[in-house]
DNA sequence: ATGGTTGCGAAGCAA
């Protein structure tokens, strides 16, 4: 069973390069964020045709996260269960083949001293205590999607650079590892310690030729999971080309 | 050298 998480920022404009990709990747589930559209503009078509069914959480041109499965789809839920808590669609629950999943898109916070930032640390703590009252790690789950952190300082181009910078701080990656201590594990950093293993590029300045990138697109599976974890790794591939999403897809195997 | 690029939506903001 192959899993894979991608932020495709804006699923209208990459809408070839998703349906490309499906087709030349035997993937099972996929994990989307930043679909930017709301659930009455997203059209599950043409993934059907493909042989993969679809959830979508999104109510606007911001965000959205959805679900896309051909080993069966049940159990969608959004959020946190209390609407009041997740605003902005940045969370979708299904369970596919067996295996619960979560697509996730963690506010990007902007900088240290913006509002936002506060407001990505807030949400990272209602994933935490959703996470701890589900107990959803005793079972065969993974949390995948932009986390928008950077987990150490192998996981970006140059630490010195990013020094006072969101997606580096201390207190993000407590928190990611405060995810990560109720049972989870970044399957990518299990398999590939090495650093460079990035997964996002900013357009700008000629970023992905010079590999000035950070690995933020993370797959977090539970013990159960990672017992039967084969392979995990970034694809690359997907950065390059016409049209490119500035995230590269995350794909993981695990034995069935 | 606070630049540079893309997406949304139709100017400027978000990333």
């Amino acid at each position: 069973m192959k899993i894979a998480t991608w932020n495709v920022n804006s699923l209208r404009a990459r809408m070839p390069r998703v349906l490309e990709w499906l087709e030349a990747t035997e993937v099972d589930v996929v994990l989307l964020q930043e679909t930017k559209m709301a659930n009455d503009a997203f059209d599950p078509a043409p993934f059907t045709e493909l042989g993969y069914e679809a959830a979508h959480h999104g109510d606007g041109q911001w965000n959205g996260v959805a679900i896309l499965s051909r080993c069966g789809i049940e159990g969608v839920e959004s959020g946190f269960g209390d609407p009041q808590v997740e605003a902005g669609c940045r969370i979708l629950h299904a369970t596919c083949g067996g295996v619960r999943v979560s697509s996730v898109y963690v506010p990007n916070g902007r900088a240290l001293d913006d509002p936002h930032y506060a407001v990505k640390l807030r949400w990272l703590e209602h994933l935490r205590t959703w996470l701890d009252d589900a107990s959803a790690a005793n079972a065969p789950h993974v949390i995948g999607g932009d986390f928008n952190i950077a987990p150490s300082d192998a996981d970006v181009w140059d630490p010195a650079a990013l020094v006072g910078m969101t997606h580096v701080s201390a207190a993000e990656r407590a928190a990611l590892a405060a995810l990560c201590g109720l049972g989870y594990e970044d399957v990518v950093e299990h398999l590939h310690p090495q650093a460079g293993q990035f997964s996002w590029w900013d357009y700008r300045g000629g970023s992905f030729r010079q590999n000035h990138g950070m690995r933020i697109d993370l797959l977090l599976a539970s013990a159960p999971l990672m017992g039967r974890l084969i392979a995990a790794s970034v694809d690359r591939e997907a950065r390059k080309g016409e049209k490119p999403s500035d995230h590269a897809p995350v794909v993981a195997r695990f034995s069935d």
